[in-house]
DNA sequence: TCAGAACTAGAGTGAAAACTAAAGAAAAGT
DNA sequence: ACTTTTCTTTAGTTTTCACTCTAGTTCTGA
């Protein structure tokens, strides 16, 4: 149904989008720019994609998605560890970081379907959050551990926006300083 | 060198582009939605606004001084003051919360000239809510009082865009309640 | 009141955008 | 080898955008 030549294009116009997406954000991408980095004709991008639309959502699902990697996990991670794995997420790919954060704000507070898998996605990543600090600190109340974790989620956020502007910025440490605040 | 008659009109440009921003993005800001939504025409834009470019830039560097209505200050707020300057700020007026947030991010993101202005806002507004801390616990380091103001941010910026997100997040209280943990 | 300045309406321009159609080249299955 | 499907190219079309032009109206100060 899909030969692998049009596979290996599909997968260079996606890393093409990503790239461009961090660079210029989501208005800055335009058919044009996306083919002509990764070296295809519009006409081969619309047997790809059925829309500019279609393959900037792709970009932006993967970007979520690769905050979480694991998302079924062991049910039993450290808080330490999902912290490593959300720092890791924003240092090792920064375009990937970018995206997320753009569109998680851009998109999310203009566009309907992304704010669903925003918020759905944050559901997520709180429950899990929840339920490791939980496991380490098994006297404290629900409320309180749902608000710790509304905390820290929103300051690692705020740490991650901070370093993309600011690449100076010790994301890494300050990220870890958090934990001992809760 | 201006009519009433001009001033009126620019004001109403301005709102319909402060409007647009927030509904729709950056991106989402055309020169026909303005005047549409400002019941101008084309022409009577360009006699008062040079570009759309102007007409966003203003309405950014706008969003970015409400923030801060008070920069000079009297020099002896205390952290609740402040902290509930930036909770009437964003819950006094959504449009320019959610400009001044799209902004900082995509903007920041991808725009130099924004980027700049993005982080001396944020070099001022840390540096006062610094001074605040040191006045509240005279005793506390300087390294530690900046690290504990970092994250009172970066959280507080996190929470207003989750409550963006979501309107029935309770960003008031999780605002204040930052406080009992610095 | 009247001249000049400021404003408005509304059609129009050119560039750039997204997207399409048709025909040829390559790949895969038989 | 032959047929079918998939992919690529090329040369469009259409839409949308920012911005301009001109003629006409309203405002304002002397």
């Amino acid at each position: 149904m899909r030969n692998r030549a049009g596979i290996e294009t599909q997968e260079r116009i996606l890393a093409a989008t990503k790239r461009l997406l961090a660079e210029r954000g989501l208005d800055g991408v335009t058919i044009k720019g996306i083919c002509d980095a990764a070296e295809v004709h519009a006409g081969s991008f619309y047997n790809l994609f059925e829309s500019k639309e279609q393959v900037v959502l792709t970009a932006v699902r993967e970007a979520i998605k690769a905050v979480d990697p694991d998302p079924a996990g062991t049910g039993n991670d450290h808080l330490t560890d999902l912290v490593d794995a959300y720092i890791r997420f924003v240092m090792g790919d920064q375009n990937l970081a970018r995206v997320y954060l753009m569109v998680a704000v851009s998109g999310g507070l203009t566009d309907p379907a992304i704010r669903a898998r925003v918020l759905g996605h944050h559901e997520d990543r709180h429950a899990r959050f929840v339920a490791a600090l939980h496991r380490e600190r098994p006297g404290i109340g629900d409320d309180q551990a749902a608000e710790l974790i509304d905390a820290l989620l929103a300051a690692l956020n705020g740490y991650a926006f901070q370093w993309l502007l600011d690449p100076s910025f010790d994301f890494e440490n300050h990220a870890r300083r958090l934990l001992t605040y809760a």
